[in-house]
DNA sequence: GTATAATATTATACATAGTTCAATAATAGA
DNA sequence: TCTATTATTGAACTATGTATAATATTATAC
């Protein structure tokens, strides 16, 4: 029961090992064969696992591209706070980070779009969210706080349904993206949106 | 090939009845035995058509909610967009909308909760959603056209987007609901959600 | 009415996602 | 080394959804 916890025990450490491997092995068959043509047969095959043991890992098989985007996010995220911190207003902040994003999103597609609706899908199903943080969220609360701080943005209203505002911008994006990839103008889209979030639907008298 | 359409042909006809039994079938047994204790296999039996034929009027199980709810909504749409034009205003219109449909989400959650998720899943991966309209999008489509006759809301922004983002508040304020049914304040989350769609992120100066 | 083309239905077999469970193996702590 | 806990395995199982070839129904033209 009393967990010792060793700088992780070996449990742990052969756990983290196995996640890594299995994360890896699906994302190198995604790459080969397509996301949809890859069976979670063939990963636990790969990985050399028993099918049972890659569920006990991964309960569903989006939660692999979950787990691998968050990781990605996670490594860069440092760098793009410290990055925000240097600009100067919320806008410039959003535009980067937007800009940011849609390079990721344009560079592998059918991942991000699975991403995408694996993760609205949790935002609506899962009513505790605390573990399932998206690889986003410490962006956009980065932005809503240093925002705040600067009293640029409001304090008035609930921060989860800001945060909730500010995760929707980003979606919608990658939405336009995807609705028209040809004719996506990335810096338009990206202004629009930042535009309607900071000054809402309303006409400005 | 030469469409005869005296009024509907008899196909025609047929296929709508067909379409509607297994609606009706289908929605009586979610009623009885819940949404995912119900298989296709079994709506398909209970409405006397092979398993196929059920897959060729409804590709998945979500898309009979979805065309149940539709409908739903198709019936009363006409009397409630009557209703809107009798607010004074966008702020009032919004607020009579979102009650009005969370006591439909307050009296059937799981429908509901499947059903938001099937038509994000749709907005995200379908790239042309000509046919695929929510029951929501004439309301939400009359709100803004209202709003923007007034001059009260913005017309300066691809319709789209303002579109996108009611529908973000219609899905947020149940998304609050879904979280924590129990402390869920019907009237405070509306007001929020409908004052952050007006007036945005950004403070007032 | 009857022939014919187009369309819908049916039954069956199939592939995959995801679950369940009992047997087995590995690890943690004493 | 012993024991409790936890992880893995393999196998059988359920449900979605697809594919297909045979059959039935409908539309249209004669």
């Amino acid at each position: 029961m009393e967990h010792h916890d060793p700088a992780a025990s070996r449990m742990e450490r052969k756990k983290e090992e196995n996640r890594q491997k299995i994360i890896a092995t699906a994302m190198g068959l995604f790459g080969q064969h397509g996301y949809d043509a890859t069976t979670m047969e063939q990963i636990a095959a790969a990985a050399d696992i028993a099918k049972g043991t890659l569920y006990n890992y991964f309960p569903v098989k989006e939660a692999i591209l979950d787990a691998f985007i968050k990781q990605s996010f996670k490594e860069r995220n440092a760098e793009r706070i410290a990055r925000m911190h240097a600009l100067p207003d919320t806008r410039s902040r959003m535009i980067q980070m937007l800009t940011d994003l849609m390079a990721g999103v344009a560079n592998q597609p059918v991942i991000f779009e699975k991403y995408f609706i694996y993760r609205i899908q949790n935002m609506i199903a899962l009513r505790q969210d605390e573990s399932t943080h998206s690889g986003l969220i410490s962006l956009e609360q980065a932005i809503l706080e240093l925002g705040q701080q600067s009293g640029e943005l409001r304090a008035d209203l609930p921060q989860a349904l800001l945060l909730a505002l500010i995760e929707f911008v980003f979606i919608e994006v990658a939405q336009q993206y995807y609705r028209a990839p040809e004719t996506f103008k990335a810096s338009q889209t990206i202004e629009d949106c930042v535009d309607l979030f900071m000054n809402g639907a309303a006409s400005r008298s």
